[in-house]
DNA sequence: CATGTTGGTCAACGTCTGTTGGCAACGATA
DNA sequence: TATCGTTGCCAACAGACGTTGACCAACATG
């Protein structure tokens, strides 16, 4: 389906003649993590569904951490803030993440190892200042207020999330995309650009 | 199929002399659950916490599982929506669910095992049928539409328990609660009484 | 007193874990 | 052909895990 293998970015990749054997271990290891969570996803369990031997994924990853890291090195793509109008916000974003949770299981497997792990949680917090933030800061009108903000949309993002594909409470897994994201997009907006609701 | 935990149990107490120990063990074992996520969770860290020997718990409680099922049978005590008017719902589930959240960590405990372990995700969905469903049913304006609406009610409100107990995205921690509540009260509102918003 | 039940400790079991080092086959280079 | 780094498998390590059963001390009841 896809291929998000994280870009060897400017350094010319030296091509080594075991790339598909990584690739191999990396696409495993991503599945093995989405869906059992860091401590169940065995390096045995990750090695025999590359069909390869354990002590391969040490040899190319260090440690587990090592291959956890590789794993869920991760891009959002978010959209560029300054080409879509502050009124609409909302819903692009609704519709992108939504859009990058269906198509591929990486942050699937983040948010499940985010949970017990602490590397893992440390990656989520990573992402949410290096990715969210930044836009928040661009889209909202008070740009100091832009963490809370940020945080409250996270917090429904990650909610969905969290009980449409890790919980999977029936409801929520069988909402169509269209419907979530009428129903979320005002919520988003609201948190980006309404005047704060005071206290 | 259902489980047999003596919760609030109307049967005379057997008043067992053990009873210090069961407690110490149910306390220790919602604090490591809560900290540590159920793998990391020892039967062995638990028992040392609760200063006895691990047999003891397999002797009460049978087994992980069963302890597990022990410590996290919770009730969410939500307010009888009879009880309130239809318009502030919204506030009322925010301020129940914070405070529920900040006194005792069972919730987190629960949020943490159901991510990675499939009894706790199980739990979870109990939870969420039997006791916010319900309410749903009564609050919003079209019952068939309820437990749609009832998933986006606790994508919000998992979600923020996630980002600020459990991720502990900085913004999403330091929040006040009242700040939290101003935000979210429309929000869960909306999701529970506002007309659908079409497809 | 004798006896059975309960509360508790101790040592061990079998299994699974991450991780390591040795060894055989391959591919390129000389 | 001889050499050398790379790719891969195999067997094993030490530690941690859930779980078990033997054993002892205190108590309650006949």
């Amino acid at each position: 389906m896809n291929d998000s293998t994280p870009a060897t970015p400017a350094p010319a990749a030296p091509a080594r003649r075991s790339d598909t054997t990584r690739r191999a271990i990396l696409e495993a290891a991503r599945e093995r993590f989405a869906a059992d969570g860091y401590e169940r996803a065995t390096i045995r369990a990750i090695a025999q569904q590359a069909k390869i031997d354990p002590s391969m994924v040490m040899r190319y990853y260090g440690n587990k951490e090592g291959l956890f890291a590789a794993a869920v090195a991760i891009d959002l793509k978010l959209p560029d803030p300054s080409s879509l109008p502050r009124d609409e916000a909302g819903r692009a974003l609704v519709t992108h993440f939504l859009h990058q949770w269906e198509e591929n299981e990486v942050l699937t497997a983040l948010l499940r190892v985010g949970v017990t792990n602490d590397a893992g949680a440390e990656r989520m917090r990573g992402i949410f200042n290096d990715q969210l933030l930044p836009l928040a800061r661009r889209v909202c009108p008070d740009s100091e207020q832009a963490p809370a903000r940020a945080a409250l949309v996270s917090s429904q993002l990650l909610g969905l999330a969290l009980t449409r594909y890790v919980l999977r409470f029936p409801p929520a897994a069988h909402l169509h995309p269209e419907e979530i994201t009428a129903w979320l997009a005002p919520t988003v907006q609201h948190y980006l650009t309404a005047p704060h609701p005071g206290v």
